[in-house]
DNA sequence: ATTGACTCCTGATGGC
DNA sequence: TGCCATCAGGAGTCAA
């Protein structure tokens, strides 16, 4: 379930052991991932990898001769392990490294991919009509303000989208809406700017609070099983229907809104 | 143009 | 204890 923290967290723990490195070898155990072109993604081995970054909660290795994008999905996790260690299971692709290292991409759902994106191709579709970066300057409240004028579909749908703005996941969405007092349902076009710019906010503090818990757990992408987990973040609405509001005591209740379950407060969020 | 249903997959969970 | 059935969920695809 990684959402954009855990996937900067993910980032931020395999950079070091892969930049300056040379790719000497990569190994696809299983092809039937979301997307996947084996024969493509070995276009990186022998070169050198320059830098690991991320765009929404897509990984990129990148080389001189193009980059390998890599999206976790809904399970996938990494790490960092010596070559010789055997394989786990769900460890589907295996990149080796002249360093005697290897990056493993574990995932149990296999929801995740892995594409190559050259530099003289065009971009890759799926990066094509990506939002601003939530924790970039270019993310505020006009922007979703703006954008949600004239709709009808329910503000939590319209946070989640991702033309609208990137790496807002389902428990994110729901913990922002709370802590914004707006009701998930609501109308995205009959939110006021005012309650955007709280919202904007509040999106903003979720996942930096969330991306800053992770990085205390970044020693343990060097383990036998690297895992950035959920961290111990405490969540305020999701997964706790029936439970009390921690503010008001009024019952969490949770409803499906586009296929997602929703959590929210009956008192606090209008 | 928008919106909603459906799809991929496995592990966790709950009922019996 | 085991055996279903159900559900979760990112994000693209397809149909309405």
């Amino acid at each position: 379930m990684p959402e954009l923290p855990e996937v900067e967290v993910t980032k931020q723990g395999i950079a070091p052991f892969l930049e300056g490195k040379i790719i000497d070898k990569i190994v696809v155990h299983q092809p039937q991932l979301r997307w996947i072109v084996p024969d493509d993604v070995q276009l990186a081995c022998q070169h050198k990898i320059n830098s690991v970054t991320r765009r929404a909660k897509y990984l990129f290795i990148n080389t001189d001769v193009g980059a390998l994008v890599m999206h976790l999905g809904m399970s996938g996790k990494m790490r960092v392990v010596d070559s010789n260690l055997p394989r786990k299971k769900h460890d589907h692709i295996e990149i080796e490294l002249q360093t005697g290292k290897k990056l493993v991409f574990n995932d149990a759902r296999r929801f995740g991919s892995c594409l190559w994106q050259s530099p003289t191709q065009p971009p890759l579709k799926i990066l094509r009509s990506l939002g601003p970066e939530p924790l970039t300057d270019e993310f505020d409240e006009n922007v979703l303000f703006r954008r949600s004028r004239g709709k009808l579909s329910p503000v939590k749908t319209f946070i989640m989208s991702n033309e609208v703005v990137v790496g807002v996941g389902n428990i994110y969405a729901n913990e922002s809406l709370f802590l914004s007092g707006i009701d998930p349902r609501r109308a995205a076009g009959k939110v006021s700017l005012k309650r955007y710019k709280l919202l904007t906010e509040n999106i903003k503090q979720v996942l930096a609070k969330a991306i800053e818990q992770g990085g205390t757990t970044l020693k343990d992408f060097a383990q036998a099983d690297g895992n950035p987990g959920y961290f111990a973040q405490h969540l305020l609405v999701y997964g706790r229907a029936g439970d009390e509001c921690e503010v008001c005591q009024s019952p969490i209740r949770s409803v499906v809104i586009g296929q997602r379950n929703t959590f929210y407060c009956v008192k606090c969020q209008k």
